[in-house]
DNA sequence: ATGGTAGTGTTACTA
């Protein structure tokens, strides 16, 4: 089986290469991020047309998560246990949605970026990650042997190597000591990281401005995170870089877990 | 030179 992740930055503007790389592909279960769309705004008709069942959930052109599935996609619960609001009226953004598919408990997760260091989004940020870890944790406790991925765009930077220079992120969000515990945090609760020992040194994200794509000026942010029981699955991994080539791409690309079945 | 692009939706905001 073949779960991925990938920030589409609007499925409208998106939708035929997503589906057009599921075909390819034959990714059985793949979160998305940032589809900027209303749930009656999603085209749910192409991935039905291609095999996959989707859940959404989106309230306005910001944010947005998703989960396409061939494998049943069940359970679905939109938001996690916990999850901080932002804003005048402090309501959950559409930042996470869970489903079990083929097996596997995934959450299609959209991290706040944070904006900036002084600004009340930068705390909102470690809150939202705190308050994951936490649930996340609680998971783990009622079931060791749960299959869990945390997949998504995590807007954190954990090594200096994940950005192209680290002089270019002084004072700057993503690559701040806070945020890089944060991230650490769910590592000693035993989720894991299983892509950077088999795919090193490679970006998953190219901003669209000052050519940072053709000069390799990227940022490796984006993260499916294992269970214990899950990582013993995980036989291969991939980060689709192609896919910010051509046209139209997003600004982030495919990470992809092979697991055993 | 303190910018540059892209998407959504509007005279801006987010990333």
């Amino acid at each position: 089986m073949q779960l991925a992740t990938w920030n589409v930055n609007s499925i409208r503007a998106r939708v035929d290469r997503v589906v057009a790389w599921l075909e390819r592909t034959r990714v059985d279960v793949l979160a998305l991020q940032e589809t900027k769309c209303r749930d009656d705004q999603f085209p749910y008709l192409p991935f039905e047309a291609a095999g996959y069942e989707v859940a959404h959930v989106g309230t306005s052109q910001w944010n947005g998560v998703a989960i396409a599935s061939k494998v049943g996609i069940d359970d679905v619960v939109v938001g996690f246990p916990g999850q901080p609001g932002f804003g005048d009226d402090g309501a959950a953004e559409a930042r996470a949605l869970g489903a079990t598919c083929g097996g596997v408990r995934l959450w299609s997760l959209y991290v706040p970026n944070g904006r900036d260091l002084a600004d009340p989004h930068y705390a909102y940020k470690l809150e939202w990650l705190a308050a994951l870890r936490t649930t996340a944790a609680g998971w783990l406790e009622a079931d060791p042997a749960a299959q869990i991925a945390l997949a998504g765009d995590w807007n954190i930077a954990p090594l200096d190597t994940d950005v192209w220079d680290m002089a270019a992120f002084e004072g700057a969000t993503h690559v701040s000591p806070a945020e890089r515990a944060a991230f650490a945090a769910f590592a000693d609760v035993g989720f894991a990281d299983p892509v950077r020992d088999l795919v090193p040194g490679m970006f998953t994200y190219w901003d669209y401005k000052q050519l940072r794509f053709p000069r390799n000026e990227g940022m490796r942010i984006d993260f499916a995170l294992t269970s214990p029981a899950l990582r013993e699955r995980v036989v291969g991994a991939r980060i689709e870089r192609n896919e910010r080539k051509g046209k139209a791409p997003s600004d982030h690309v495919p990470v992809v877990l092979e697991l055993a079945d």
